[in-house]
DNA sequence: GAAGATGGGGCAGCCATATTGACGTATCTA
DNA sequence: TAGATACGTCAATATGGCTGCCCCATCTTC
C-alpha cells in the first residue's frame, strides 16, 4: 500500500520534471502545460469544460491562458452554438511545442512501458482509473473516446 | 499514450485531494505531508536524505520541518555516528496524525486495488518503477526494504 | 419583452510552495 | 590544521493556487 503512494509520488513528479527544460525556455510553467495539453487534446475545448478537467479557479485558469495566447500559442473563437463560450485552439506554433514537450513525456513513458511488458500497462491503467471518483469518472472517459 | 499521461495526472491529483482536509485541520499542506510521511516511514531519517527523495531545496524543507517541528509532530535527535546530522522521528502525535492521513490514502488506493484485481497492482508498479531515473533508483529501492 | 441564469472576464489581496545565492557554525576526515 | 560536509538561515523572487466581489454578453424561460 505504502509503495503505491510512494511509487506514484515519484513517477509522477520525476515525469512531469521531464518537461521542465522546455517550458523554462519560454518563461511556461506546468500550470501552462496543463492548460496546453488539454487544448491539444480536445480542440474546440470551453473555458468551462477546460476548468472542470483542470479543477482550479477560474481566475489561476484566467492568467495561465492570457500568457498562453500572449505568447500566440492558443487562440480563441466565438462559440457557434452558444456565442457566449469561447473555443480554444492551439495556433501552429502551438501545436508544434505542445508536441515536442509531448515527445519528452513520451520519450519516458514508452521507456517505462517497454520495460514493464503491455500486460502491466494495462493493469497501471485499470488501478490509475479507480483512482479517479465517480464524479469526475465522465469526463476523462469523455477524454478517451477521441485518442 | 495520452491516456497514460491523463490517468497519471488525474490519478494523482485526485488522490493527493484525498487528505487536504485533514492537513487543513492543523493549518499544514501537502509539502508538510510529503515531509511527514517519509519521516514516518523511516525513523531517524537524515535531513541530507530526505532532501534527495522530495528533491526541494534546503529552504524549502527547513520551512515545511520548523512547522512540523512547532506542531511537535516532528523531533530532532543528534545523530550518533555523525553528530551533524540531525535523525529526524515523529513525535507519537505525529505517528497519529500521519496514521490517520495514510488512512485517506489507503482506502483511496485499497478501492482502485480492489476494483483493478491483484494482477493489475503488479502492472501498476511495474510501470510506475520504470518512469523513475535510475540516479533515484537506488534511493526508491532503500524505502521498500523495510515495509 | 423582461427577468434570471449562465459563460466568461477582471480586480484586489492573500497564501503556499518553490527558487537562488550567500554566509555561518559545528563537526568530521585527511 | 585545512578542507569538506551537514545543517541552518538571511533576503529576495517566482509560481500557482485561493476568496470575494463585480462586470458584461448572451441564452432561456415565463
Amino acid at each position: 500500500m505504502r509503495r503505491g503512494v510512494e511509487l506514484l509520488f515519484f513517477g509522477y513528479t520525476r515525469l512531469t520534471r521531464a518537461i521542465d527544460d522546455g517550458l523554462a525556455e519560454h518563461g511556461l510553467g506546468r500550470a501552462h502545460h496543463r492548460a496546453l495539453y488539454f487544448v491539444a487534446r480536445q480542440p474546440d475545448l470551453t473555458i468551462s469544460e477546460l476548468l472542470k478537467i483542470l479543477a482550479i479557479t477560474k481566475q489561476s485558469l484566467g492568467r495561465v491562458l492570457t500568457d498562453l495566447a500572449e505568447r500566440k500559442l492558443v487562440e480563441t473563437r466565438t462559440g457557434v452554438v452558444d456565442r457566449r463560450q469561447k473555443l480554444l485552439r492551439l495556433t501552429a506554433e502551438g501545436v508544434r511545442f505542445e508536441a515536442q514537450l509531448f515527445d519528452a513525456l513520451r520519450t519516458s513513458l514508452a521507456s517505462a512501458y517497454a520495460a514493464a511488458g503491455q500486460e502491466s500497462v494495462t493493469g497501471f491503467w485499470r488501478v490509475l482509473e479507480g483512482l479517479i471518483p465517480a464524479e469526475d469518472k465522465a469526463m476523462v472517459i469523455a477524454l478517451q473516446k477521441d485518442i
